[in-house]
DNA sequence: TAACAGGGACGTA
DNA sequence: TACGTCCCTGTT
């Protein structure tokens, strides 16, 4: 077990971020997160935070994983006095981080994800790793199941997935399983890539746009410049940053403000 | 009951 | 660049 007090660090606020799609509330206070082929289980009040592993998997995995060794409050000093709706935001959901998750999970997350909402993209996620991941065990007797890996889908038929809920994106992740396991997809060669090059080459995959690609950069390969527009944050942008979104001044870190922005118009109440 | 929208992207024109 | 279509489900 490994014991820390947090900064800038929210289970809840994280949970609600649409970024993990396999974390989920047990209880008050108690947090089950699922990637890849781990499990963990955390306890958080306020800022004291334990997590249910050994030093050497805490610092081997979770702790990038949370990105906890960045000191997000950097990024929040940062922002415009004179932005009070970014403040705002900011002040909501200081809480979040950039989860450093799975390039593969994302993918097909992501593909998943589009005109689609989040309760449903997480059973559909739930349902492929139910009937494709590999079932695991943990110390309490419960078992969860892992993501499945490329080549467990690229076997499939096209429309198999349609089985898991999938609709018309059961194309889209059985074809990038088939590319992964091809070698068409190079996902080691896509983790070493720059951010705009890393994009470009997930653009190729059928069914991965703008948005999901963004999404995917910025989650599966923690490039912080990354910053998905979609419904909600045009919607934002239109009413609070007519003239476009002062991305110059946040170089590099705009990603982690779109975070903010996000769950600002999901759970905070609205400043006309 | 029926219509609609929900973290889009593709194909066609 | 614009628009219809894709699949499913919870909500109104």
């Amino acid at each position: 077990m490994v014991e820390k007090q947090l900064e800038n660090f929210d289970l809840e606020q994280i949970c609600n971020s649409g970024q993990c799609f396999r974390m989920e509330k047990m209880e008050e206070n108690r947090y089950r997160v699922i990637a890849g082929e781990r499990s963990l289980d955390i306890h958080q009040k306020g800022k004291a935070c334990l997590f249910f592993c050994s030093a050497e998997e805490f610092t081997e995995v979770w702790e990038t994983y949370f990105d906890l060794n960045r000191d997000y409050q950097v990024y929040i000093d940062q922002i415009n006095p004179k932005d009070t709706y970014l403040l705002q935001a900011s002040k909501l959901g200081k809480g979040i981080r950039i989860l450093k998750q799975d390039l593969w999970e994302m993918i097909v997350s992501f593909l998943i994800s589009q005109q689609n909402n989040i309760v449903r993209i997480r059973r559909c996620i739930e349902n492929i790793c139910r009937e494709y991941g590999e079932e695991r065990k943990i110390a309490s007797g419960e078992s969860y199941y892992a993501f499945p890996k490329p080549d467990a889908l690229a076997c499939l038929g096209e429309d198999d997935l349609k089985a898991c809920n999938l609709g018309y994106r059961s194309k889209y992740v059985v074809r990038a399983a088939k590319g992964v396991v091809s070698g068409e997809i190079d996902l080691r060669l896509i983790e070493k890539m720059k951010y705009e090059e890393a994009k470009e080459e997930l653009l190729k995959i059928f069914g991965v746009g703008v948005k999901v690609a963004d999404c995917i950069c910025l989650f599966g390969l923690h490039h912080l410049e990354a910053f998905p527009v979609d419904t909600h944050i045009n919607q934002a942008l239109e009413k609070h940053y007519k003239r476009g979104f002062p991305k110059r001044r946040y170089k590099g870190f705009e990603g982690v403000l779109q975070q903010y922005i996000f769950y600002y118009e999901l759970f905070g109440e609205k400043i006309e």
